[in-house]
RNA sequence: CGCGGGGUGGAGCAGUCUGGUAGCUCGUCGGGCUCAUAACCCGAAGGUCGAAGGUUCAAAUCCUUCCCCCGCAA
């Protein structure tokens, strides 16, 4: 049986996603001698330099926070070594491990990752999860190796994708339960009962970084399919179509029944504006043109009318 | 000094370039019509046009300064 106060910790992560783990890390009570996290970012209106949130959750707590440029750099590395630690918890850190720090910690490096492996590896697993019209996901714990998301797991949890759901909220849920993940983890590694299982490699998936395009629409294909893209990237980046050559936004949609040329608008009102794909039909809640907000069906239509007959997309 | 858009009745917007009675869609209120309705018809209320200063006979509109909001750059 271990103490956890007797583990020397380090956590590794940057984004909103890592913050309820770290909380988790902190309320276990281990012996968290140090944050890593990706260096401040010029982000938002003026290019503010802005701390990630995991640093400012860090620092309320009075744990020393580094961010360094590159993690592989020796230097950094001789840095992390001389903090000794037994354990290494990363979540969405933003960084490959080399090989000579996953090799620190005697009781490894441990990783969250937001789906159910070894299905959705890589930088986007909720978004791909959605997109793909998965019905369930979750959370696995690993340990991690050199490979991308390949390591051994450890404990998983499940949670179901509802129909409307958005990458967004699935992204909150999963970062509660990735939370949960990691505390029924470090009990057993406290109780010395955690067991591993390897990766069924055959059976695995890749899920690459998203790009701005992915969210292009082709109302060729069918109103299910555009609608698990839309609410699959949604919040970031968005799915777009085009009106009268501006990018049109469009959020909280749902496939309905019906036909006609795709890209048509078929109705416009403050129930949403249906419009015609591949297949079905799409109703869309929310949209939104370049420097306006996102704006709900009723009022933006008060703005911008669109008649039946409306084409959408590329000319 | 990263790029860009904006602040106009309760909501969403037009009007600003080219100064001259503040407008549109919707909502609200009153009335009418209807078996009935988030429908339709008639009418009404509601705005120091973000703030201050300047130019002008006259400023939402042009000039200066300031405040606030938003979109994109993960």
């Amino acid at each position: 049986m271990i103490k956890p106060q007797d583990i020397r910790t380090v956590f590794m992560g940057t984004p909103e996603f890592a913050l309820a783990t770290l909380q988790g890390l902190l309320d276990f009570g281990l012996d968290l001698r140090a944050v890593y996290t990706q260096p401040d970012r010029p982000k938002g209106r003026g290019n503010q330099l802005t701390p990630p949130p995991v640093k400012e959750l860090a620092l309320k707590h009075g744990i020393s926070v580094h961010q360094p440029l590159k993690l592989r750099d020796p230097a950094v590395v001789e840095e992390l070594r001389a903090i000794a630690p037994d354990l290494i918890v990363v979540v969405a850190y933003g960084q490959i491990l080399p090989k000579s720090v996953l090799e620190i910690p005697q009781y490894g490096c441990i990783n969250v990752h937001a789906s159910l492996l070894p299905r959705y590896r890589g930088a986007a697993p909720i978004n791909k999860a959605i997109i793909d019209g998965e019905t369930e996901t979750g959370v696995t714990t690993m340990y991690m190796d050199v490979g991308l998301d390949t390591g051994d797991m450890l404990i998983k949890r499940v949670t179901p994708i509802g129909p409307l759901e958005t990458a967004g909220e699935v992204h909150d849920r999963l970062a509660l339960l990735g939370r949960e993940a990691m505390e029924e983890t470090l009990r057993r590694l406290c109780a010395g009962t955690l067991t591993a299982e390897k990766q069924e490699d055959a059976l695995s998936n890749y899920a690459p970084m998203l790009k701005k395009e992915d969210g292009l629409i082709d109302w060729e294909r069918t109103a299910a399919q555009i609608h698990n893209q839309v609410r699959g990237l949604d919040p970031w980046p968005g799915a777009y179509t085009q009106l009268r050559g501006e990018v049109l936004k469009i959020a909280r949609t749902a496939p309905e029944a019906g036909s006609g040329a795709p890209g048509t608008v078929l109705a416009a009102d403050a129930a949403g504006v249906r419009i015609a794909c591949g297949e079905g039909v799409l109703r869309v809640g929310e949209l939104q043109l370049p420097g306006k907000k996102r704006l709900a069906a009723g009022d933006f239509l008060r703005g911008c009318p669109l008649s039946p007959g409306t084409r959408l997309g590329s000319d």
